[in-house]
DNA sequence: ACCCAGGGTCGTC
DNA sequence: GACGACCCTGGG
């Protein structure tokens, strides 16, 4: 493998922060200089913008140029879908506007699988620090610039770890979780290549439900995240939050109930529900 | 020192 | 369908 430049002559919708920073990947990290790099399954990738040009370096499989384009999401058309957005209503208009550099992009099924079981009842510092040391323990050297990094290991690779050498990576309580998911995995009681196949969102989302440690929410990211499926709509605390604050207005938060929010969300954001959710998610994130 | 919350899920009742 | 427990870490 070798090194490549890729370069982006204005781009719609693209904001490194925004991309990185929205809660949806968690192997993407700043440099002095501004610009990020990350791990992702073809290779890594260094990210810098430069005017109105964005300028991608990296060691990837496949070639730089395929990786950037399907990874970031580039054949979509964020534009349209926050112009579509907007027209729903003034919360709708200043969130995009906020975010309006996010894309949703196209991460590896497996590792956002795992990474989503990781982050049930966790923080975003100690998820990202989680999914690097069992990709320092367990994935593979990868180089770029001369620096050493490590990809996210295969099924194969990770199944080598015992429960408590999960345990020892600071996975907590998630240990049996994402062990039992490996083997799940390994021993194709889900086959993840066949699951792609699957065109109805509700009957994969049963079949990403049959996996330890993955419920509704992780189920959603999972589909929003990996499998693209733009009409999903996890719903964690910030978002539970953020749609009560904007739309529902009941002082005790705890009886804004799931079904109530999932009703609400398919018939205001409709087929861009889970796009709505990140420019949702982000614009609080950041302002509060 | 103490408490709380974090991109929830699971087992139990 | 509700309810509490759950590893661990950073911040108040």
């Amino acid at each position: 493998m070798e090194e490549q430049e890729y370069i982006l002559e204005k781009p719609e919708s693209f904001e490194l922060k925004h991309i990185f920073e929205c809660g949806q990947c968690f192997r993407w990290n700043e440099q002095q200089d501004g610009s990020y790099i990350g791990v992702i399954k073809q290779g890594v990738i260094q990210v810098q913008k430069q005017g109105d040009k964005i300028v991608f370096y990296g060691n990837c499989r496949n070639g730089l140029k395929n990786a950037v384009n399907d990874y970031f999401d580039l054949d979509n058309n964020y534009d349209k879908i926050k112009q579509k957005l907007a027209k729903i209503d003034v919360f709708m208009r200043n969130s995009t506007t906020f975010g309006a550099g996010i894309r949703i992009l196209h991460q590896d099924l497996w590792e956002t699988i795992i990474s989503f079981i990781i982050s049930a009842n966790n923080n975003i510092p100690r998820i990202k620090k989680i999914i690097e040391r069992i990709s320092q323990e367990y994935g593979e050297k990868i180089e770029l610039k001369g620096k050493i990094y490590h990809t996210f290991p295969t099924p194969e690779a990770l199944s080598k770890a015992t429960i408590a050498e999960l345990r020892a990576c600071g996975l907590g309580f998630r240990d049996k979780r994402v062990f039992h998911t490996t083997r799940m995995v390994l021993e194709k009681e889900i086959d993840l290549e066949q699951l792609k196949c699957i065109n109805d969102s509700e009957k994969l989302r049963n079949e990403l439900l049959k996996l330890d440690g993955v419920g509704r929410k992780v189920a959603d990211c999972i589909l929003l995240f990996a499998l693209k499926r733009f009409d999903v709509f996890p719903i964690d605390v910030w978002v539970r939050r953020v749609m009560n604050e904007l739309y529902i207005h009941e002082s005790n938060e705890e009886k804004v109930n799931q079904k109530m929010l999932l009703e609400l969300a398919n018939q205001k954001f409709f087929n861009l529900a889970g796009v709505a959710q990140q420019y949702l998610y982000y614009w609080k994130r950041e302002t509060s």
